[in-house]
RNA sequence: GCUUCGGUGGCGAAAUUGGUAGACGCGCUGGAUUCAAAAUCCAGUUCCCUUGGGAGUGUGGGUUCGAUUCCCACCCGAAGUACCA
């Protein structure tokens, strides 16, 4: 009989779903397992073979610990708001609703001919008002919190209310930038209510606030700082500029040194925890007040090298300092008034493109050195980050290359503080290999001691304190974009109020037009019913805003992070209308014990989702701090595009190897015309090209052979190759074996359709093992030593690579079992038995099949994966006298186990190395071509 | 610039973590089967002279009886990040 795949994977599919065999339950005896794939935008494009990688990995890996004995939870859902999905549908000019829909369509019709064990029962779409009533909900309890700093968490707002009532702000005096702000009981209780709610905002976890922005104007949104890359959006690739505009923001950066320690207790891959370390971005210092002369005020600059303090020739201020007006003389007005206008219109990019012009203006103001008493001078440069720090530097341009280059440019003074070394060139920026001079109490201190000191005087003095600095900003929450979660907020006089629970899912309002503007109007203002009404508790119409009781909504959605910042946790429970998911449920599940997704979501997804878990966690919503205890990043399949030649300047193409001395252009066509030898089917391009009708082509020895490289599939590239015809071709079994053969889970590599018919082949040679002369036939015989020997060697690496993910090799195991028992002509059915099960992880269909032709009636996915037994493994030996450091020893094939009971049959024909094994015990001896090449002791 | 990860045949890659480098697969060469093709099977395939040797894991050093593996310096590639004081 024939392995005919085809009809084998339709059959096994319908009774995997129609016996929901994947579906499972909340609770179980047996131990859980829950491994998790990133969840998929349905991008319209439908799937390409690079995007199932992680799915095969991880469906293996899910199926490998069912068949370990554990309840495993294995779910799929949908991505499906957010930039991506709404692009789509502006392009395709549909709405949203509908193309996202079609696509998970098409989506789930390519996922279920893979074969996956997905438990579709649980599917979630973050689009789905069931769904994103919890992102909503979990919005609301951000506002409603504040970061305690006492006890390192987030806690309910009315605590801080409270204490506002009984005591005041005084506990929080080290928080607050200044301060004016302090107040104690009777004057919050005679503060006014927008005062109150003013004064609540700046602690809230989730705020409004009206500072800078990254704006994209054509994609008509703000973005945050890990979605815009190089001055573009991460989404099209569109120019971002600044732009002050009213935003909400959630405060992570209270959360950025629980975000960084707590790396080290997550198995996460190290590059990944890395990038996260170097976002987060911490740095130790020393904020250092200097008097500003003539006026009493203070600036203060935040430093890392307080060491340097001696060689502070000047300080600089950012342009959006707060000090900036007071510190500008009359004299100097016009000159930072323009200096100001000139750097406003500058987008990212040209901030990022300018970085080698220095340019800035001096104040007119003048600052005290707190140790010289020394007058210097003040500027406002854009080299200085307001966000970062105090927006504030002192100025070393001996120590510091930007201050050095400024300081060249303006013609400021270059003190020199570092004993014999030279600053002609440039700073000194190295924290080691020097002596301090011309600094006073530091001079002939070395870096370390210096510090030390320098620190202990600014503290005596109480100029200053150490001061540990973030370089994690708070995330913009707000988009003005209609495909997203509308935030629950209404306004009345302008104050933001939540809505309760009960009021939730609010509904995204059907509008006229939801294509976003250039000015940055939420097209959700576009509806006509968009108003809450506090008494009815619904959403009502515009016109009837001037009510009493109605009152403007939120008009900016989500980002496209928010639903899928906890969507792990709905898998548990995501039926379930009455919580995000039962106590019950999480308590059994706990967290993801295998993540598996890219690691372009280090910065993004990946970040925020911890900071979701930690927040939830405080608010004892969840039952641990860090919901992935084990993260892998597949790498990317890459295509193989093809490029033609055309002579510049005509429309002639030639051959690859008919270009030398011929100026040319290379043209990307799609991989559908070219075959597997990289010859270009001229006749079809000409065909169903129209730009090519008129085209001369140059082929040599017959072919026009194309140009090959290697980049990201993708469909703009017109290299992709769709899993469907994969699987029409040879099956959907040997597509996961291929996938998984190619190399490392971890490594970007290339797709090749080629090398594909090797894994085919062994699938079919497999098959061939269970029939004699065309008739399905086991043998009850028992094997033979060599055959059983080969089963034993299999299982037991084949387990070891599953645990340690290393599936490519995994597969030349099976291939080179196979090819043994083939060899051996073995057909015993307690050999092929369990390497059914083995395999069925990798290839359910054809397991499944084969497993019912040998008579069993249940499915083969719970039966126990089996184990090796060592001692069929292990051979006996003889030691033979050999030579060994000029000394006669022995000798044995191959390297053997000591520990065995084996040993006794080892003839140790020599006193010498009897006494020598007797002293050091081995445990392990490796003899390779008659020499003793190791005694692991 | 900084950080991280890599560099092994014509190609994708293995190497029990210091022990016969190139397993397994693709491709290629030759052969069998076939009217023919597909499929299948057998043999060979790191490179160089070839009875037999010699060289070989980016380059140059080092440690070791022994190095793809450990240490130092350098070259190349990929990813991330960048006025973060």
């Amino acid at each position: 009989m024939k392995y005919s795949f085809l009809e084998i994977e339709k059959k096994w599919q319908k009774f995997w779903s129609d016996n929901r065999i994947y579906e499972v339950k909340n609770s179980s005896t047996k131990p859980k397992f829950y491994v998790l794939d990133m969840f998929p935008y349905p991008s319209g494009a439908g799937l390409h073979v690079g995007h199932p990688l992680g799915y095969i990995a991880s469906d293996i890996f899910a199926r490998y610990k069912r068949h370990k004995g554990y309840h495993v939870l294995h779910p799929q859902g949908y991505d499906s708001f957010g930039l991506p999905a709404e692009q789509y549908a502006i392009t395709t000019g549909q709405h949203p609703k509908k193309t996202t829909s079609d696509n998970i369509e098409i989506y789930r019709s390519q996922l279920d001919r893979m074969g996956f064990g997905f438990d579709w029962s649980r599917e979630i779409r973050t689009s789905d008002p069931e769904y994103y009533k919890w992102t909503q909900w979990i919005f609301i309890l951000f506002f409603n919190s504040y970061y305690c700093p006492f006890d390192n968490k987030a806690k309910s707002i009315d605590n801080l209310i409270e204490l506002f009532k009984s005591e005041g702000n005084l506990k929080f005096k080290s928080f607050l930038s200044s301060d004016d702000m302090i107040f104690d009981s009777k004057d919050w209780n005679n503060f006014k209510k927008e005062s109150k709610s003013k004064i609540l905002m700046s602690y809230r976890l989730a705020y409004l606030s009206d500072g800078e922005v990254n704006w994209c104007e054509e994609l008509g949104t703000v973005l945050a700082n890990d979605e815009v890359i190089n001055g573009f959006s991460e989404r099209g690739g569109f120019l971002v500029t600044k732009k002050r505009i009213k935003h909400w923001c959630l405060r992570i950066s209270k959360y950025a040194e629980r975000l960084l320690s707590d790396l080290e207790s997550i198995d996460w891959p190290e590059p990944l925890k890395e990038m996260q370390r170097n976002w987060i971005g911490k740095s130790k210092g020393v904020s250092v007040k200097f008097k500003v002369d003539g006026l009493k005020k203070n600036i203060e600059v935040f430093t890392t090298r307080p060491d340097t303090i001696f060689g502070t020739t000047f300080l600089t201020v950012a342009p959006e300092y707060d000090l900036l007006n007071e510190l500008t003389t009359k004299e100097n007005e016009a000159k930072v008034n323009d200096y100001l206008k000139s750097i406003s219109g500058k987008s990212e990019l040209e901030r990022i493109s300018d970085i080698k012009s220095v340019t800035g203006v001096f104040t007119g103001s003048y600052a005290i050195h707190p140790f010289t008493l020394e007058k210097i001078p003040i500027w406002v440069s854009d080299y200085v980050i307001a966000s970062y720090g105090t927006g504030a530097v002192m100025a070393v341009p001996s120590g510091d290359q930007r201050d050095y280059d400024f300081a060249n440019k303006f013609g400021l003074e270059i003190k020199n503080i570092f004993k014999g070394i030279d600053i002609s060139k440039s700073a000194f920026e190295e924290k080691s290999n020097f002596i301090l001079e011309n600094s006073d109490f530091l001079d002939n201190l070395s870096f370390s001691e210096a510090i030390d000191k320098i620190i202990s005087e600014i503290e005596k003095k109480e100029i200053g304190k150490s001061k540990i600095q973030y370089k994690l900003r708070d995330a913009i929450f707000s988009r003005q974009r209609y495909w997203g979660e509308p935030i629950p907020i209404y306004y009345i006089d302008g104050e933001p109020n939540t809505l309760n629970l009960s009021d939730l899912p609010l509904e995204l309002p059907e509008v006229d037009n939801f294509l976003p503007t250039k000015n940055g109007d939420s097209p959700l203002g576009n509806s006509k019913k968009w108003a809450w009404d506090i008494r009815n508790k619904n959403v009502v119409q515009n016109d009837l805003i001037d009510e009493k009781n109605v009152f403007p909504l939120e008009l900016n959605t989500m980002p496209g992070w928010a639903g899928s910042s906890w969507y792990f946790y709905r898998y548990m429970d995501s039926n379930n209308k009455d919580s995000f998911a039962s106590k019950d449920a999480i308590e059994y599940w706990q967290r993801i014990d295998l993540y598996l997704g890219g690691s372009e979501h280090a910065t993004g997804h990946l970040l925020y989702s911890r900071f979701y878990q930690k927040f939830l966690f405080d608010l004892n919503i969840l039952p641990v701090n860090e919901y992935a205890s084990k993260l892998i990043n597949q790498g990317m399949i890459l295509g193989n595009s093809s490029f033609i030649y055309r002579e510049r300047g005509t429309n002639n193409f030639y051959s690859k190897n008919l270009i030398k001395n011929k100026k040319v252009d290379k043209i990307r066509i799609d991989i559908s015309y070219v075959d597997i030898e990289n010859k270009l089917d001229i006749d079809n391009l000409k065909n169903s090209n129209k730009s090519f009708s008129d085209s001369e082509f140059y082929s040599e020895n017959g072919s026009f052979i194309v140009e090959r490289e290697h980049e990201k599939m993708s469909k703009s590239k017109f290299n992709v190759v769709n899993p469907d015809d994969i699987c029409d071709q040879y099956g959907a079994d040997t597509l996961r074996m291929y996938e998984m053969f190619l190399g490392p889970i971890e490594q970007a590599k290339p797709w090749s359709t080629r090398g594909i018919s090797g894994v085919y082949s062994f699938l079919k040679k497999f098959w061939n093992l269970f029939f004699l002369n065309g008739e399905f036939q086991v043998s009850k015989d028992s094997p033979s030593d060599e055959s059983l020997k080969i089963l034993n060697q299999t299982i037991k690496k084949v387990s070891n690579d599953i645990e340690k993910f290393s599936l490519n090799t995994c597969i030349s195991s099976f291939m080179i079992c196979i090819n043994k028992l083939s060899e051996e002509k073995c057909n015993s059915e307690s050999v092929l038995r369990p390497l059914l099960i083995l395999i069925s992880p990798f290839a359910p269909h054809f397991a499944e099949e084969l497993w019912s032709l040998m008579g069993n009636k249940k499915s083969i996915v719970d039966e126990p994966f089996p184990t090796h037994n060592e001692s069929i493994l292990i051979e006996s030996q003889k030691l033979y006298p050999v030579s060994f450091n000029g000394k006669t020893r022995f000798t044995i094939n191959l390297s053997l186990d000591l520990n065995n009971e084996e040993i006794e049959e080892i003839i140790l024909n020599d006193d010498q190395t009897k006494k020598y094994l007797d002293n050091r015990k081995p445990k392990k001896i490796i003899i390779v071509k008659g020499k003793i090449i190791n005694i692991v002791v």
